[in-house]
DNA sequence: TATAGCATGTAATTAGTTACATGATTAA
DNA sequence: TTAATCATGTAACTAATTACATGCTATA
């Protein structure tokens, strides 16, 4: 029976598994990677590990150059398993985003007509945004990793890339709409 | 110059503009729409309103029935102002959502191929099930207030249902992929 | 008559961020 | 030589959730 971990915990692990070896390293490979559906910071990413290495799912060995300190993280194999148990339970988590942009436009009836265009135009820009860095920085990154035949990283940025697109469309649609009818 | 207020704040006046006059009222309200996008909970809704209170962007009055206590709020002047002023600022809040799903999703090279298949399976399942939702149980409310005017809930309900749709379609083609390559 | 829903609030906990603090190495 | 990046960690703060606590009212 593995262990229950939260969540950020896993990351650490498939962060590691993906070959990042450094908290620091972790940090940067999340900040191009699961940012978009998961962002951690450094002041989660270190004591996290510390807390894996104490319930032995990492080990941890000195890996410095020089002066400068680093440690390098291994994954355990009862890391490993808790990582496999976790990947195929069923519990549905319960899918939760928070956009301050959605809930403006929620409550844009308060605007008059003009503002409203206003700012559907500013959030489909910022769909737009989104769309191209994901499918000019992101995915890129992820195909580098595809070709070592790992694919999910690809297959989440590509996801991620073509569902701001789609709301970018649907937000075009909208905008248009707003201005026959306007 | 109007107050900067953070997006609880928001809501609370945007919840108190539609309708809903007293704290359980915005709780259920948002339950049915922007839980979906802005979550909340009573604990969040009462001390939010008190504060709203302090600060004059709301008024309150008693509202009981018989013994049962209720309050019921309004918005003052300066709340409607803030909430307008915040709808038209152009300061671009970074989208943030957080799924556990996605994160499975993208750590998914280290399951064996049958269980990449159930996973995706599963999401696709998700999906699914909001979109399902999405459109038979808040898209149909939101549109009985579209009937009176106030168009943009029914917008964002369709935002999401669609949005839904469109990763279980995304979904089920990566599954079919997977299928096929198995 | 008892259960579900209405109604308000506080306390304790959890999760996460930003700011602080320090210092080494590399490349322009 | 200086700025950017590598590298690790802690402290303070903010945001949000769940659990606790209470009691009324309508309806099945």
């Amino acid at each position: 029976m593995a262990i229950k971990l939260k969540p950020p915990a896993y990351l650490m692990l498939g962060m590691l598994r993906l070959g990042a070896s450094s908290g620091y390293a972790i940090k940067k490979a999340a900040d191009v990677s699961t940012r978009f559906f998961w962002p951690t910071s450094l002041a989660q990413v270190y004591p996290e590990l510390a807390r894996l290495e104490r319930e032995g799912l990492v080990t941890r060995r000195d890996d410095s150059h020089g002066a400068r300190a680093r440690s390098a993280y291994q994954v355990t194999d009862r890391g490993d398993a808790a990582l496999l148990a976790w990947l195929r339970s069923t519990h549905e988590a319960p899918l939760q985003f928070r956009d301050e942009g959605v809930l403006r436009l929620f409550l844009a009836d308060a605007l008059p007509r003009e503002d409203q265009v206003a700012l559907v135009r500013r959030l489909r820009g910022r769909a737009h945004a989104a769309a191209v860095h994901m499918h000019n920085e992101i995915v890129p990154l992820a195909q580098a990793l595809e070709e070592g035949g790992t694919r999910y990283p690809a297959v989440v940025a590509r996801l991620g890339a073509d569902t701001y697109q789609y709301a970018e469309k649907w937000l075009a649609r909208l905008e248009a709409e707003l201005d026959r009818s306007g």
